[in-house]
RNA sequence: GGUCCCAUCGUCUAGCGGUCAGGACGCUGGCCUCUCACGCCGGAAACCCGGGUUCGAUUCCCGGUGGGACUACCA
């Protein structure tokens, strides 16, 4: 597969959201095939229909497109190998199957999950490994006959060799060797005509003519049978690259129950897709310098799968907000503005006044890791402020009072007020009523902005304009 | 239980025989500043254990321990 066209595919099964985990193979697929130049394929695996939840597959679409993670091959766009939903290649799977049969790679199985169950939990009890005990491996093309005639449910295993051993290379982990003993003969075609995924994406993965199968290191373990397949159909065998795992903090395999999976979930909270990526990224990758901060094209520039980590990796929340909060503040305003206004619009504020919401944006972006937090740092710049008693009684002392008159007077003279005439006012301010520090600050912005604590006045001023500053000013006034 | 995979600060990681074991998050001290936040500067913090190989092992090999994954007619 030398000078082949790389291909590789991101094949998740429709369950309704989009896995953080999903998004970190599908980012290191696509990421490959970028800098391989090579195409990054969208299959769903829907082959288990309890689990296949209707809008799912446009939901996965949806969210891929979303964070910038873009297929050139998949259902909706379409390409040469389709069609690109299992469900949809029924016909292929039993046109395949029957080879594996006619070869005598694969056969009949009449065992009912009652049988099956009891099997292995006496094997278990036996502490036995629990695999099938090959009962019906060796059925007489008759008794196949007549139990099919008869309407005997059954399924199709894999007649995978029981002696030796299977070894591989594997790109992140190197070569792994697999006793054949080990492995089961696996089901391929369910009883209800569906076939398993061991079986459609070998198949799938040879018609589509994936080269490299990137994937969780979950699957690592059953690359023998897959290999058994590709070589049972005389199929050249793709190259295998198994992803460490993300993890809970306590490092089992990443799960909701511990905190939040769904990339959706990230997305309406308001984390940026840049960061999200940028951060997922960094979760078994790793370039050779101390870099850490990449835009989408740098990590497809960026991206080897030779410096892939063999170790699991703990989804660690902190370093996401953190990664979130230096997005919102790096990023260019106007896009940061842009991304925030559906969470402005939920919460009911008017930010129809767009250079004033930029300036509100420019502000509140200094304390936050994620959009929706925007809208708590902002509010105080579109809602009436209220004050409690303790605020009451600050504005309401002598010092206080001659404080917000001097600057009321002030901004009621006409003219424009830039913000450097506005810093000129209050160092003037001071020096006039020789208050300073606190003293003179606290009760301003108090009055302006609603707490003692947070961006200067100034700041404060221009964001309001000068008709609401003095407006909040009066009423802090008279506010007893 | 069996098989396989993995093992550097709490977390993400750099390291590919000789380094004061580097960076980032978090934590922490300071600076900036009226305050908060941002930002900047500094600090504490790691090579799982035991054998080898070697002049020398975090690094190579073996064993142990620990963790994880798989062990379905789920993917």
């Amino acid at each position: 597969m030398n000078n082949q066209q790389v291909r590789v595919r991101f094949a998740p099964s429709p369950t309704g959201y989009l896995h953080v985990g999903g998004l970190r193979t599908a980012l290191f697929n696509y990421l490959f095939a970028r800098k391989e130049e090579g195409r990054f394929i969208l299959r769903i695996e829907d082959t288990d229909q309890k689990r296949s939840i209707p809008g799912a597959v446009e939901n996965l679409i949806t969210t891929l497109t979303r964070t910038g993670v873009q297929h050139d091959e998949g259902p909706d766009v379409g390409g040469d190998y389709g069609p690109y939903i299992q469900s949809q290649r029924m016909q292929i799977y039993q046109e395949h199957i029957r080879k594996l049969l006619d070869a005598g790679h694969a056969y009949y199985c009449f065992c009912n999950e009652e049988r099956l169950d009891k099997l292995r939990e006496e094997q278990r009890k036996r502490k036995r490994p629990p695999m099938y005990d090959g009962r019906c491996r060796n059925l007489s093309k008759d008794e196949v006959e007549e139990n099919l005639a008869r309407g005997v449910p059954s399924v199709i295993r894999l007649r995978y060799p029981q002696e030796g051993k299977t070894v591989f290379d594997d790109i992140v982990r190197g070569r792994v060797a697999i006793d054949n003993s080990q492995v089961d003969d696996q089901v391929l075609i369910k009883s209800d005509g569906f076939p398993t995924y061991h079986f459609a994406s070998v198949v799938d993965d040879h018609l589509m003519r994936i080269t490299h199968i990137i994937r969780g290191e979950e699957w690592l373990s059953s690359v023998p049978k897959h290999i058994f397949l590709y070589e049972s159909f005389g199929w050249e065998v793709p190259a295998f690259v198994h992803l460490p795992l993300l993890l809970n903090a306590d490092r089992s395999k990443l799960s909701k129950r511990q905190g939040d999976v769904s990339v959706e979930s990230y997305l309406e909270k308001g984390y940026l897709t840049e960061a999200l990526l940028n951060f997922i990224a960094l979760l078994g990758w790793h370039s050779a310098d101390d870099r850490e901060i990449y835009t989408l094209r740098e990590l497809e520039e960026a991206f080897s799968l030779e410096r892939i980590n063999k170790a699991g990796a703990v989804f660690d929340l902190e370093k996401l907000n953190w990664m979130g909060g230096y997005y919102i503040r790096h990023l260019d305003v106007g896009y940061i503005a842009d991304q925030a206004r559906p969470f402005f619009e939920e919460a009911g504020i008017d930010i129809g006044d767009q250079e004033k919401y930029l300036k509100v944006i420019a502000t509140a972006r200094d304390y936050v890791f994620r959009l929706s937090d925007l809208v708590e740092h902002a509010r105080m710049f579109y809602d009436s402020l209220v004050f409690t008693d303790e605020d009451r009684s600050l504005l309401g002392q002598e010092e206080s009072k001659r404080i917000l008159a001097y600057i009321i007077e002030a901004l009621g003279r006409p003219g424009h007020w830039s913000p450097d005439d506005l810093s000129r006012l209050v160092k003037e301010a001071i020096s006039d009523l020789g208050v300073k520090g606190k003293g003179f600050y606290f009760p301003l912005r108090l009055a302006l902005f609603g707490s003692c604590h947070g961006p200067d006045i100034p700041t404060l001023i221009d964001i309001l304009g000068r008709d609401e500053s003095i407006k909040r000013l009066s009423r802090a006034l008279h506010s007893e």
